[in-house]
DNA sequence: CAAGACTAAACTGTCGACAATCGACGCTTA
DNA sequence: TAAGCGTCGATTGTCGACAGTTTAGTCTTG
């Protein structure tokens, strides 16, 4: 007989995730540029600061490292990665292809509410132009994008999603500010949208191509001002 | 002046990197099905029978958790991952997303060396399906895979692709054996290649689908056989 | 006899310590 | 004078230990 009271929907606390909590402010630090690429991550010095011992702070940064954000160099300890020109076009082809893949399949599973979810994120998106607040454009353009993921149900390619996130961010962090016009950035996810409801694979590949062909192009020429 | 002695060629040695070498000991571990998916992976247990400590095997299964081998539970340790027959749909789905890509980029990029290299793997294959040796055809199979990513010529890929791999290997490791007929399979690989010669994406495209797809079914069907 | 309380063993999370190694600086020598 | 060799502080890799938590097993009780 079951006697449990049933699930209420409480989050597992976790109290002590030195680790989580660790790798997250080591990841701002690094997004945020506080870490500049190429400098070396002191186990001991990071340790001090935070006030906790040394094995936390190694296992969050190996887990920076799986992120692509750190690099491990035996017995010479961390570096926060260094992006060539190359590696921004590694990343955003490779981000093409998931998320040419995702919106096809998000098309597929379109229902009436994951459609709504997207129209709101476009609206946000758009009220967040008017605010001078460039870190808050970023994280809410990528919201839509993840949301185009999510609505894709392929758990393994959320995640990767959110790995090629977390360098974009970084790539994104060094090269200060990104956007001429958040307003004209918030009207090019119209089209995308509006590519998933019809529901055409051809024409969805050919939004988001061009919409992630813009950014990449972006991005990419403002890497190669920066002597890197 | 250059008066250093010029490189000769040897490799770097690592000498001690116990975390690399745990990581491999227990991926092989959990891939050939010596450690059951849902078992519990004790970290002093581990330590013990390696004759370390407990710090780097704490590092190296988190490195497999990332690559998705093991799952993590706070302060109940890890797990060998489950798979559900959704978990063989995503990976499958998400593979299918990657090759598709790779194979038209190693299509753009084919010189006559690489082509060389991929028909050889296929020779390679056809002479690996007389041994009977399951484990040593999934792996000739993978490497021809893995040779398109290498050519596609993007890191990020690759590595994506790796990490997929070490999850199919798994998902395969715990089905037991899976090739009917090994010359079949090796055959399939033909039009794949002759595809990426002759460059027209969406064939290409086409011969991907078909031959990752035939995979996929073989593998999931097999899966589902399984009372998981 | 099953649900819950209690107890002991096992295990994880974290820490501080120590040896091995690395990098920088100054010293030697051709 | 610059290449190459010691030397020394700084840093990593690894270890053993301890506190707090989880788990399994036993006992109690309605």
């Amino acid at each position: 007989m079951r006697t449990l009271s049933p699930p209420v929907g409480l989050p597992a606390l976790t109290e002590t995730d030195l680790v989580g909590q660790v790798a997250r402010l080591l990841t701002q630090a690094v997004v945020e540029g506080r870490l500049a690429p190429g400098s070396k991550v002191v186990e001991a010095g990071i340790a001090r600061e935070l006030g906790v011992s040394r094995a936390p702070v190694r296992e969050a940064a190996r887990l920076l490292e799986q992120q692509g954000l750190l690099v491990a160099s035996p017995r010479r300890g961390f570096f926060v990665r260094k992006f060539a020109a190359d590696d921004i076009d590694d990343i955003y082809d490779l981000r093409l292809c998931v998320e040419r893949h995702a919106a096809v399949l998000a098309a597929r599973n379109l229902t009436p509410e994951t459609r709504d979810m997207l129209r709101r994120q476009i609206d946000v998106l758009h009220q967040t132009a008017d605010l001078e607040d460039p870190a808050r454009q970023v994280e809410e353009d990528y919201r839509f994008h993840r949301l185009i993921c999510e609505i894709a149900a392929n758990r393994r390619l959320l995640r990767l999603f959110d790995d090629l996130a977390s360098e974009m961010r970084m790539v994104i962090g060094l090269i200060g500010r990104l956007y001429d016009d958040p307003h004209e950035i918030a009207r090019t996810h119209e089209p995308v949208l509006a590519a998933i409801e019809q529901g055409h694979p051809e024409r969805i590949v050919a939004h988001i191509d061009y919409h992630i062909g813009h950014a990449w192009r972006e991005v990419g020429k403002l890497v190669r001002e920066i002597p890197a």
